[in-house]
DNA sequence: GTATGCCAAACTGTATACAAGACCTGCCGG
DNA sequence: CCGGCAGGTCTTGTATACAGTTTGGCATAC
């Protein structure tokens, strides 16, 4: 298995991914092909291979014949995103805590997380701490995506998480978050480490609830309009 | 809204995907651009456009340097479509239950369909009956998925379909299974019309169980082994 | 007879040229 | 002064040429 160098599609689309999750690329902002071959280095034809695949991750709107378009964000896309995610990720948990009372090594590997989430309360409360903390936090649902045995189930939610991303860094960051944010991750990480599927399934559904709460209430949007945000 | 003329790459996707569907491409079957370029009309770049849409929906295996397959059919992938679609079927269905209380035209929609369901059972068993009644069952769940809310669960319950029906036609149609799966798609319909959600989530959730119980016995596979079927 | 190394053919990844449609600007007519 | 039309420019969709890599076969050595 020698690690093939990445072809000059993957290389455009990791970049324009991480453009468009960091905010870089604001929603709507217009991505014209030559514009990209001149940002990029590349040729038309990995271009427009990236645009289209970050197209079918929903990152991108394709109109024919128009061109590309970061995604909008909508209220009602982030409430349909939480709600999807709170379909899935709490089935994927379920997974990896079965996964997990099978491998001690993987039972291993998130009891060092939990450790580390409650390492993070010990901290003083500073920027510092929220980005090694979100750090974290992503570090740990990926470890429970790679932990979902149900190859559609993990491919779906992987394809999630920058859309999740980007609302993370589009909205500002509340340190206030933080504290609880911590918590409810340790409650999922104990019911994992126990064995409770469910517990943490639960737990995990009630970390949707907050967050999406919390966003909301950041953007100062309300769930049932369908007005564009940040941009 | 003009329908624009789809582009080639459109066609082309579109062709693949039906053949991909139908079996004429049985899985692990190679394709190769160029023969694809030969088959088609089409150049290039259409067609590798084509692949890589088929391959983000998971229908050919990509490997770099190394050209485009069918993707294969193999006991697990089996069982995690059924598990998946498990977890988001019952939830559309509870979606579009709550749109055909609140929109009449709908609602009669569905009620047409009940009414054809409960018509099949009239009809004598035959291949033309059997056949009548998966188009039929196409229909309903391509409403359930129109009627479903929230975009990503459309979405990705739209890119599983194709899976479905290859499965379908590659498996043998079970003449036997036509006369109960009627049953529970009507179950399905009445709880919808009822407004009853949860039912027909249930009765739902029981009609895939079934489903897949049916199409291991027909593959004379067990849900735990994973080899590769048909081809 | 088997294994190994090399050569050639084929294929994918990339670049670029060509064609056709969309958008914008400026002019003309009302 | 405003609206519509025409030309030009820019953009995307498509075709094709070029380069590097992989694969399969054949010949040769053991």
């Amino acid at each position: 298995m020698t690690d093939l160098a990445p072809s000059k599609a993957d290389q455009v689309h990791a970049q324009l991914k991480e453009e468009i999750e960091l905010g870089e690329l604001a929603p709507g902002a217009s991505l014209s092909e030559l514009w990209l071959v001149e940002r990029t280095g590349a040729s038309r034809t990995p271009v427009r291979e990236a645009l289209r695949r970050l197209a079918a991750e929903g990152l991108v709107d394709l109109a024919p014949r128009q061109g590309a378009r970061v995604s909008r964000v909508s209220a009602r896309s982030v409430r349909d995103l939480f709600e999807f995610r709170t379909l899935l990720e709490p089935a994927a948990v379920r997974q990896a805590t079965e996964a997990a009372s099978a491998d001690p090594g993987l039972h291993r590997e998130f009891a060092a997380m939990r450790d580390a989430f409650a390492g993070t309360l010990d901290q003083a409360p500073s920027t510092a701490r929220s980005r090694s903390f979100y750090e974290l936090a992503d570090r740990f649902d990926w470890a429970v995506v790679r932990a979902t045995r149900n190859e559609h189930l993990r491919r779906t939610i992987a394809e999630l998480r920058p859309h999740t991303a980007r609302l993370r860094n589009l909205s500002h960051l509340d340190p206030q978050r933080v504290e609880v944010s911590v918590g409810e991750h340790l409650a999922v990480c104990d019911a994992l480490l126990a064995g409770d599927a469910d517990g943490a399934a639960a737990a995990l559904t009630e970390h949707l609830r907050r967050s999406l709460e919390t966003i909301f209430r950041n953007l100062a949007g309300s769930p049932g309009e369908d007005v564009d945000l940040l941009g």
